[in-house]
DNA sequence: ATAGGGTTAG
């Protein structure tokens, strides 16, 4: 299959991808401190740049110190000691939690209950916890303990790394510091701190262990969903330098990541990297680069790569095909992803909301309406229930089409069928009555979002104000505006595009730009005031090729598709260019 | 104990 991948011709230049290759096999414990450090670097990128150049001396002077031992004394001092919650100690409540360390959960209510107390837990008694959690194996309870840890850090009177060096308790490797460390750094990543997530693995490296693959597939895997690519990738090679084992998952999070950075070329190499690895590709590594492929404008080559998959008995599940078909519709080539629709179901899978939803994106992006509402209806006769995504791409379909009032009514008659309706899909119906100049039932729509709990954001004010506006309510669009900013709402690039309109209405002298002419244009085209867009448009005493633009894609959205030719061809014949995007808008209305 | 996709103003 790797062959078969590689004969593959992608069409990209060839990059030598293999890394400088590095003999010393030592982690680099970076700040050099003692103590165990602070997880407060200044940068992940300059730890792993310390951590790939390497060197040999170790740090192990910065193992020795006195905390570690204390723990354990304090314990056993404690435990004969009949102790009363007035008596409130260190070593009383560490004493009472290693009693009850075969009851876990009783161990995790006294902890809290000393706490409400007023008790302030330390070193000792977090660690005294902590390791019976993780003789227990209790991950969840571990994580969100320590997630807590690093929200409250400010109020700590210890640093993190102090606790880690704690619950060592002296000895040298354990499983449950093994857990711990695990459990420390999955909870930077959950929040997404990832500098603080890479200095765990140095810490656990410099004592001389590995966290488990599946915490570092997870740190991996957020990095490069953080589009913090290197970073990942640097982590996958340390981490084979340092002779841990990639597994199948591993593999394919890099493939992700790679093809994500357009390097089509690398992530085959890494399919080259698990032969030799002798790890068997699994779906998630294909998946993977046929989504990449896509996504980088070659659904033909990730179809390509799926019915190869078929061939080699990978399991290959929906989701992959729903990639295929996302990557036909963004190039427009529809009759490829129906028949890939096709394909999937001959070979027995289902397709599912997603599958539908990609489709009738594509359909709603091309104004194909009438295709888009059909597929619509296929889903749901096969008892694929819709929702609002799906809904909220055809209401947006129709007021681009010039068809306000049709999306009003399909809003309501979603909402009467109980599908549920969220602040995107009412913004599109606030937005479709503004346009047809009913304002006091967008007003209506925003009240009940407010009855319903939902957030009003700065899209939403921006709609309605700009709805006031075009409709000469200035006053009201001025009180939106300031009720929008009370809320702590910022005005931003488009609601200020808005604002410049009002002052124009403020008669502050005639200084629009040709953003505020076009926005002019096209609202009044929208509300079907076609008439009063040429007027405006001839009355512009500066027109450019932007302007005439504006009124050509305003008879498109007010569907007056002869219009819009006509100034195309008198434009043309002028020599004035209009932008890109305009005739192929114009030639799918004409469709 | 490691995954995953879609929509909104201009």
């Amino acid at each position: 299959m790797y062959m078969w991948l590689s004969s593959i011709r992608l069409g990209f230049p060839r990059k030598c991808i293999h890394p400088t290759q590095n003999n010393h096999n030592r982690l680099i414990f970076a700040h050099g401190g003692s103590g165990g450090g602070s997880f407060k670097w200044a940068s992940s990128q300059a730890a792993l740049a310390l951590w790939n150049s390497s060197s040999s001396h170790s740090d192990e002077s910065s193992d020795d110190n006195s905390v570690t031992v204390c723990t354990t004394n304090v314990a056993t001092n404690g435990a004969n000691r009949t102790h009363c919650f007035s008596e409130l100690d260190t070593s009383g409540v560490v004493s009472k939690l290693n009693c009850l360390r075969n009851e876990p959960n009783l161990a995790i209510s006294f902890f809290h209950r000393v706490k409400g107390d007023g008790f302030r837990h330390n070193v000792y008694t977090y660690s005294a916890l902590i390791r019976i959690l993780c003789c227990w194996g209790l991950d969840r309870k571990l994580d969100s303990l320590f997630v807590n840890l690093i929200n409250c850090c400010e109020d700590l009177e210890f640093e993190i790394s102090d606790l880690m060096e704690a619950i060592e308790e002296g000895i040298e490797v354990s499983p449950s510091m093994i857990r711990a460390y695990d459990a420390l750094l999955k909870s930077f990543v959950s929040l997404n701190m990832f500098d603080e997530a890479i200095d765990v693995l140095f810490q656990t490296k410099r004592r001389g262990f590995v966290p488990h693959i599946f915490t570092s597939n997870f740190l991996m895997n957020r990095l490069v969903e953080h589009s913090k690519v290197d970073m990942a990738v640097a982590i996958y090679k340390q981490l084979k330098r340092i002779g841990m084992n990639p597994n199948d998952y591993t593999y394919a999070i890099v493939i992700k990541g790679l093809c994500k950075k357009g390097s089509l070329e690398e992530a085959v190499e890494v399919f080259q990297e698990m032969q030799e690895a002798g790890v068997t590709p699994s779906a998630f590594a294909y998946t993977a680069y046929i989504e990449g492929l896509c996504t980088n404008h070659r659904p033909d080559l990730g179809y390509q790569v799926l019915q190869a998959c078929h061939g080699e008995n990978v399991l290959i599940d929906v989701y992959a095909y729903n990639a295929v078909i996302r990557g036909f519709c963004n190039e427009m080539k529809f009759d490829e992803a129906e028949s890939i629709l096709l394909d999937m179901e001959k070979r027995g899978l289902v397709p599912d909301s997603y599958t539908y939803s990609v489709m009738i994106c594509g359909y709603c992006k091309s104004s194909k309406l009438l295709k888009a509402l059909a597929l619509h209806n296929d889903m749901e006769s096969k008892g694929i229930k819709t929702n609002c995504v799906i809904v909220s791409l055809i209401l947006q379909c129709m007021c681009n089409m010039g068809m306000p009032s049709e999306a009003v009514d399909q809003f309501r008659e979603y909402k009467s069928l109980g599908i549920y309706l969220d602040e995107v899909s009412y913004n599109i119906a606030v937005d479709a009555f503004c346009k047809l100049g009913k304002m006091e039932q967008a007003l209506e729509l925003l009240e009940e979002m407010k009855c319903k709990h939902m957030v009003l954001d700065i899209m939403h004010y921006t709609t309605l104000i700009k709805g006031y506006f075009l409709q000469g309510h200035v006053v009201e669009a001025a009180s939106f505006l300031k009720e929008m900013k009370e809320k702590g709402l910022k005005p931003d690039i488009t609601t200020y595009n808005v604002l410049d309109l009002l002052d124009y209405m403020g008669a502050h002298g005639f200084k629009p730009d040709s953003v505020t002419h076009n926005m002019i244009i096209e609202n009044l085209c929208v509300g079907g005031k076609v008439k009063e867009a040429e007027a405006f448009l001839y009355s512009l005493e500066y027109k450019n090729a932007d302007t005439y633009s504006a009124m050509v894609n305003g008879y498109c959205e007010a569907n007056h598709t002869k219009e819009a030719y006509e100034l195309l061809i008198r434009l043309a014949k002028q020599g004035t260019l209009v932008k890109q995007g305009l005739a192929l808008k114009y030639s799918v209305n004409f469709v």
